[in-house]
DNA sequence: GTGTCGGCTCTAAGCCGACAA
DNA sequence: TTGTCGGCTTAGAGCCGACAC
């Protein structure tokens, strides 16, 4: 049912996950969340999991004590009745459901330790728009905050706690390190082949052949020398072209080199070149030291943009939205230090000015909402490692014939199981937050992205999206295709928010670079049972509960299993009083 | 019971206040709050307030409607019965308080407006250290997530909410616009002599006259131009100098003026005078435009505080305790940009060294919990309107024997009713956080104080003090004192924020002059309902509450009503999905 | 083997007047 | 006039086996 094989097969560490304990995972019914009655165990479940029931008497039962991530105990009478007799949690149940506002849908987890402590999570269904206070979308506030939080977090070199819906959302920036590590050293360049393993909905374990394209990188003001590169691929198959044009280093596996003259036989690639300023294809560079033409400089002065210029001023999240909102002041003449235009926007050359015009503004709203544009940056100068950015929303309906602002998901309304391109979603003004002294400066960037969140398992061992990945042997994407899926409505696309920096954490087992200017990487190790307490203690907002009563904002969410999202809408506050 | 008069009496503008609509207050018993039933209305309220029933019913009852502050309507059935007949609020009460988390002792109050809308709003009691989940006090987190949101809206000249409970706390920024006006405009010296009401817990309008000794000013690096000046004063009546010598200038009228050398037949100010840079008492400047010795400078050179200079990297708040918090970095080097003395830590000269010496790190938990440290900085330099900032978490118990580092609490540990000293408590390296381009900066400050809240009420027409104050006519601190009064422990002592940059607002009746480097003041006029939503509608938290459930951390508290601190505990946290 | 339902018990919410302060 | 209490009703939480898939 579930499996546990690790992904790096070729992994020294032990892996404990060979020996894993006992557990179970059920998803609620209606029956187990309704006030009418208890939690029906699957039988096997019980037998597995929780201490032998004394089957001698008429009615078993026994006190079960289970901790959450958090260390909270939770009590349940488990009792052996019924006719025919069957497992029954009943007595604590409804308070463990009602505390963690479980649904039906949702699903529960038992896991028992070697030293029989019983532990238990919850993974929570996949709830389009999910009772999200909507002002936490399209709220300035919400977003600021959370910025300035992280930003602050960053400036002390303090941590951060991240949020993390690992079903619900894709978390590029979740990588295993030696993926990460081999993404960034193996020699990439363009016209680099590759494979790279890509599961689709009803094909899983597919094997994609594809040239790399070109290198992205972000502009640089927004951005600034993240080793974060993005690889734009053109795809053997055809069909894969639709989906996916852009991937991690980590993502793949390099598999050859393509001369420069044949990567032009393709069409897409024709109509990138016919621009003026194109890349140099022959730069043989590894991927975490690329070195590219200086973009930045010649559209400078090139003037592609012409007419645009004001676009360097105009946040894309404020953008006219915020300018024509009353009483609010459009600031981003005062987070962009001098006018400049976004190199970012233009790739091709010839064809985003086109794209731009009449769009380039993407007030919060609509990108939260409606996701309709993206925009996309190649080929930038680079010292050492250098900037990429990605802003994606989405993209108009009915545009998808342009590729290169092509959603991933614009041809697939369902979704893919396992979209694993590195973008990152369209950037505020205000996303660029920078801290500290003259001399170290740090800036974080969240954005936001409109992805799809389905997935299948997966058990490959390089596999650089998440939704194939294992975080601790579970896979992190849907356990099996739900029976009667919950298909997100294109509208209620999902809306996540990721970072680059996050939090370095020296303990063994995981960790997370936190990466001033560098690329956020996140490594997860191989023990289940240790990263399940590890990576969820530090991938979850943690609100203190109050003696029962949420009277402080309180909230407890089980992140990692956890695929309700969670959003503490903090307008800017001050409190005057403890 | 309430008296209704408005403070300013030469007010021109049209004194809705003296046609207060029908309204009443009532503090909650424990019937009232039980789950047993329901409100029992006064008779004289229901009266006033609600629509006449129709008497000749056995049980005449009706269903009341009436908004609160954030415009959610709540419904009560109301019936008059029982033997004797009473005016009680059945069905919907007990929603009501739940939903407030309203407990014996809290207040409720009705108002109905001329055209017949029923209004209501609650005031909660005082609750010693509250229920706050700790965390918030001593947590880092905490402070700077709402540093860094008030950082991050003023950078974008947006609005930020503050969350204010009168009765709690003193909030010295809020201030009526004359009394700010003619504080910073009238001419203002050391020596002026001057007379400013005050009230003692039993007696009250009393009116004292001292003389100003210093004028403060803040270490630049801390709180750069700031308007708020701060004036240290020596009562005429010595019991006043055991409680306050500090005011803000819009809290005095000034009387007369001092020769200097009569200031210096002080002890208090020939102790201050013993070292080596004093202020030049001639200096005769309006508190708005101050021009004093650069302290600053001389301080600096002359090494008074020699040995002492790593105050300057080291965070009273994170402090030592940061430095021996494994895991955590101090960042304060990134945050001050160049080495340098707090000058604000040298009043007097030859005091503050000793003082400082083995004090002066003042980790959080210990200011938060046990204040215990007091920092002064007077007579800085003055570019126009020039800074001032204070430290203060209180005094080292026993310590008040000197006199610069008394906090007005020192010697009533009950406090006194009118604490009205523009103290801005002990801060963070933190609390200054940059944002914006080198040209346009801008810097917010919070700070916290250790403050007593008791406060009884005072019609008086320039009190600076809040718990004198009205804001809309109700006076802001109790409105009776309570029969059995719920004294704070010393251990127990109040903790605020307050801020530098508050919220521009220009509409009419009330703003909040957002200022950019300037102080904090914030204005309010005098109609009591329009003030009643206008002021509270923006000094409040308001996190959105979602269908009963508090799943995301809602919560809506009744801001100037309220006196139960609300403090969201948002650690540092990305939300990564809707 | 297990999801849902009707039946049942029991607690607590909540309405009432009695009564006393 | 109004705070608190005991009595009472009632809704719903929650335990149970029946039953069906």
């Amino acid at each position: 049912m579930i499996n546990l094989d690790v992904i790096e097969e070729e992994g020294e560490e032990s892996l404990a996950l060979r020996s894993t304990p006992h557990m179970f995972c059920k998803t609620l019914t209606a029956s187990d969340t309704s006030t009418h009655g208890g939690f029906s165990v699957p039988r096997r479940a019980a037998e597995d999991c929780f201490p032998p029931l004394d089957y001698k008497l008429q009615r078993p039962s026994q006190e079960l004590i289970a901790k959450d991530l958090h260390g909270v105990e939770w009590r349940f009478r488990h009792i052996y009745r019924g006719q025919p007799r069957r497992h029954l949690l009943t007595t604590g149940w409804s308070i463990f459901v009602n505390q963690k506002n479980l649904v039906s849908g949702d699903a529960v987890l038992f896991l028992r330790s070697e030293n029989g402590e019983l532990r238990l999570g919850i993974r929570r269904a996949l709830r389009p728009r999910n009772g999200l206070p909507s002002s936490v979308i399209g709220n300035q506030n919400s977003y600021s905050s959370i910025l300035s939080s992280v930003a602050n977090a960053i400036s002390r070199r303090s941590t951060f706690d991240v949020f993390y819906s690992p079903r619900a959302t894709h978390a590029e920036f979740v990588v295993p390190y030696k993926m990460y590590i081999a993404g960034i050293t193996s020699p990439i360049c363009i016209g680099s082949r590759f494979k790279m393993r890509y599961d689709m909905e009803d094909a899983p374990e597919r094997r994609c052949t594809g040239v790399v394209t070109r290198i992205g990188d972000l502009d640089p003001y927004r951005w600034p020398k993240s080793k974060w590169k993005c690889l734009k691929v053109q795809w053997d198959d055809d069909i894969m072209n639709n989906h996916q044009e852009r991937v991690s280093p980590w993502e793949i596996e390099p598999s050859g080199s393509l001369s420069p003259f044949s990567i032009q036989h393709s069409p897409r690639l024709k109509k990138a070149r016919a621009g003026p300023q194109m890349a140099q294809p022959d730069n043989l560079v590894p991927a975490g030291a690329v070195g590219l033409i200086d973009f930045e400089e010649s559209l400078r002065s090139s003037k592609v943009l012409q007419g645009q210029e004001n676009l360097g001023f105009t946040s894309p999240l404020l953008g006219v939205g915020a300018i024509s909102c009353p009483g609010k002041i459009n600031i981003s003449d005062n987070v962009i230090e001098k006018p400049t235009i976004f190199p970012g926007f233009v790739e091709p050359a010839d064809m985003f000015p086109k794209v731009l015009q009449g769009q380039e503004v993407c007030p919060l709203k609509a990108l939260s909402r409606n996701p309709e544009y993206c925009f996309g940056s190649w080929e930038n100068p680079s010292r050492g490692l250098q900037d990429f950015y990605f802003s994606l929303g989405g993209i108009p309906r009915g545009s998808s014939s342009n590729p290169l602002i092509t959603s991933p998901l614009a041809n697939s309304p369902r979704g893919i199981s396992s979209i694993r391109s590195p973008y990152i979603a369209c950037e505020d003004d205000r996303g660029r937050v920078k801290f500290g002294t003259e001399d170290n400066p740090s800036s974080i960037i969240i954005s936001s992205s409109s992805r799809e969140t389905e997935g299948t398992p997966n058990n490959g061992s390089f596999n650089g999206g998440f939704s194939g990945y294992k975080l601790f042997g579970f896979p992190l994407a849907s356990e099996r295709p739900s029976p009667s899926p919950p298909p997100p409505t294109p509208q209620a696309s999902e809306q996540h928010f990721c970072m680059e920096g996050l939090l370095k954490d020296p303990r063994k087992g995981w960790q997370v670079l936190y990466t001033d200017r560098e690329s956020a990487v996140m490594v997860v190790g191989d023990d289940p049972w240790h990263e399940f307490c590890e990576v969820a203690s530090k991938m979850h907002i943690y609100i203190q509960e109050e003696a029962g009563k949420m009277t402080s904002g309180a909230m407890i969410s089980d992140s990692y299993l956890d695929q309700s999202p969670v959003v503490i809408e903090q307008s800017n506050c001050i409190s005057l009083q403890t």
